[in-house]
DNA sequence: TTGTAATTTCAAGAATTATTGAAAATTATA
DNA sequence: TATAATTTTCAATAATTCTTGAAATTACAA
């Protein structure tokens, strides 16, 4: 591995955690060296950086598209693609979570959905069904809320983010006052 | 499998969900069993409802026990342990997100801490540890608002998202009034 | 077009992870 | 303490996922 120790640390440490958020290990090196990178690279900076096939490097940058964490670019008088991150984490971070949303939530709030159209047939799917209707509410709730807030301006988030439970105040308030969307 | 075509959609769902989840598929089709359960269930229960083997079984609750998902509970007058997901929901959803937090962010935010320590060889260290601040700041930024809200009475959390971002017009008086809690 | 550079696909082997039955260990209680 | 019930561990193998070099495809410039 081709890099400074500081920068090899960063690259194998996301390489090790890539297996706990769902890529693998070679994903999680690309993404990183493209993370840290000043300019964007091309697909042979990586091999020789990293140290791995080309094959892999390919594989790993198609699957970092359909993320959406990397993108394309192309230098000009250069025909090979070069790949590079954002440079806003706050775009970083609702691309994350859109996508994870997307792969990870979508379909088993569909599974629910669609469990909780069919008549229970006994005592045990009524138990069932209800189970899975505290579990659907949940997650509704949560990713309509998420879903909502992501929208806002990254410098509004911050400001909601750094306000932390002192905006319960103003929950309270506004309970007070009967202004609360529901309930 | 010995469920009911309904509930066995689901737990098969939550196998297929559970490689994405961070979880092998025997484990994720545990935990759905446990969660529609009406009563709680011991290991040969689970055995003869999904049809795998006793020693996977025993090695699926550990996992679910190391992640707090699942609690063990004695009924009177049977040494068996029996097995059961939180009634709560709530209590659930809060349950994974300290465990993932454990997990998934507080290794990476140990490493940018320390990476920001070094002092940085060259203008590619340098860049590099510019973008692995803006990580750090943003993950700090995110996990100790989670941490906080994440304390608030489920009530006060539900109030909160089902007013999603109607919270924005605090936010903006409280600008306003110069009570933000910083900058 | 044709030739070359660049990228992707593929099939094989390597590595990792999951699953199992059997044996061992643990636990409760007679 | 001995026995029987219960749970865990372990080592073998099954299954899956990862990695690779080579071949195929695609994109582009002359």
């Amino acid at each position: 591995m081709n890099l400074t120790p500081l920068n090899e640390r960063f690259v194998l440490h996301f390489g090790e955690m890539g297996s706990r958020w769902g890529v693998n290990r070679t994903v999680g090196q690309i993404y990183a060296l493209l993370f840290i990178s000043p300019q964007p690279l091309n697909a042979d900076d990586i091999v020789e950086q990293l140290g791995m096939s080309r094959s892999n490097v390919s594989i790993g940058l198609k699957e970092l598209q359909s993320w959406r964490l990397v993108r394309l670019v192309h230098l000009p008088g250069d025909r090979r693609d070069y790949f590079a991150t954002p440079d806003d984490v706050w775009e970083i971070f609702r691309t994350l979570a859109e996508e994870k949303r997307k792969r990870e939530v979508d379909p088993t709030l569909s599974l629910l959905r669609e469990a909780l159209l069919q008549e229970p047939q006994d005592a045990a799917e009524e138990h069932a069904q209800r189970r899975m209707r505290e579990m659907h509410e949940l997650i509704e709730l949560l990713t309509t809320w998420f879903g909502d807030v992501q929208r806002l301006e990254p410098a509004m988030l911050e400001r909601l983010l750094k306000l932390g439970t002192q905006v319960t105040r103003f929950v309270d308030a506004a309970s007070r006052l009967g202004r609360s969307k529901e309930d």
